[in-house]
DNA sequence: ATCCCACGGTAACTTAGGTTAAGCGGGAAA
DNA sequence: TTTCCCGCTTAACCTAAGTTACCGTGGGAT
């Protein structure tokens, strides 16, 4: 079950047989959870941090308004709030975009595990600045690339993150969220996020239907994105 | 000189004086640098933090064409790039927007400090945690806030946070950046920020000259920018 | 002394993306 | 079976922000 999330680590680091039993033991029960449901919402005070083991989970921020903008989604085997653990609160909401199975994590435990493994607790620590990263590769999308560009720069980064934990398939991914889940990760308008879907279709960049996302031209959709992937730290390291 | 630092540490954290020793131990040097400095680029090993000490840094990141994001700017007692210290090397530049006075931090230092003092790691956590929180409040404005709030929500992070390190005077602050660099954190054309300038001077909520922002209307700005400021978590904390 | 040229400021015009509104199809509920 | 609603799509129109181009000013270089 947790095993998903071992993968991801021994992506990047060696775990030893002990850490991995240490890691193992973190997990106090694991939930099944539907679409659209608030699982963690902003302000609450934190004992947990949710690791997810299959579906869609997003970080989300609200205005007054209602505008709303997802800051990060979250697949198999990616620690949703695992800054909680030092911040005791979040600032976003954490939301279903899918049936999830998730795994709660104590932070009592995590505290336990980083104290028994002091390396293990640099690499939860290298796992939540690559989430920053990832905001930092946002950021950039949202202020200077164009919608094309950023909604290519989307989906090139979900299909290795996802590659990395196996839940690719025919060049493609199952891609539960809906267009107007879609273009609040982009900053844009449903109407527009539209256009812009139909726009990679035209130059058979992209195929999605029926929540299946296919990458009919990687190449191709790279180059839109102008897409790098160093950003996402995937090179084997040491801490 | 480290005091900036620790003045900031304590706003949210005990810091025992035995922890203060150790921290007051970590710089290995300072360096005074000049305005449009690269102090770091992306991708090169690092073997040590930034401590800024004083004046303003800027982590930036380009595309290609030369368009450029600023994802965080930095004052004093900040670390700039504390999360090299995991990830070994940065996916953005470092960069002076003033005459800067930095306190050079080695890796090897950083590491005994948090093996000798475990709590000061997740102090440190927490920090590169708060960047993330940052991160993502900045993700929210560039998507859904107009030029003006994301604008006005800058000016109003900035003096809570130069408040708490006491950089704040007579309801305002020095702001070196050029208008150019002011547009490249918020995600605009230089003409359109100089517009919003104008705005937010014509509506009386700022003054801005000769590189001193004065804010002439606190509730007003905070109320077109929509500024809620506990994403800076700087209520005290435990860890 | 003068020559830059970076910076702030404006105006005229263009465009990417937002707004409003409407149609269609499919699945859930009754 | 029918109804209803949600998600996708498209069209017409609008506007916030981008583009290009220009001017004035002041502080550094030569």
């Amino acid at each position: 079950m947790i095993s998903v999330h071992l993968k991801k680590l021994r992506r990047r680091f060696e775990i030893s047989s002990d850490e991995e039993a240490g890691i193992r033991g973190i997990v106090s029960e694991t939930r099944r959870l539907r679409p659209d449901e608030l699982v963690v919402s902003a302000g609450e005070e934190l004992t947990s941090s949710l690791l997810l083991l299959d579906g869609w989970l997003a970080r989300s921020k609200d205005l007054p308004g209602g505008e709303r903008q997802v800051t990060e989604l979250h697949v198999a085997g990616d620690f949703a709030d695992l800054h909680g653990f030092t911040l005791q609160r979040l600032d976003h909401d954490v939301v279903t975009m899918s049936d999830c199975n998730v795994a709660i994590v104590p932070h009592e435990r995590l505290r336990a595990l980083t104290d028994a493994f002091p390396r293990l607790g640099r690499v939860y620590w290298f796992a939540t600045n690559v989430d920053g990263a990832i905001h930092r590769e946002s950021a950039l999308s949202l202020g200077q690339r164009s919608a094309l560009s950023r909604m290519a720069h989307l989906f090139c980064e979900l299909y290795v993150r996802l590659e990395v934990v196996g839940r690719t398939a025919r060049s493609g991914f199952e891609f539960p969220l809906t267009q107007r889940e879609l273009s609040e990760c982009l900053g844009l308008t449903v109407v527009h996020a539209n256009r812009t879907i139909q726009e990679l279709r035209r130059r058979q960049l992209i195929e999605l239907e029926n929540r299946q996302l296919t990458i009919v031209n990687r190449r191709g959709l790279e180059g839109v994105a102008q897409f790098d992937p160093s950003y996402l730290y995937l090179e084997r390291s040491q801490l």
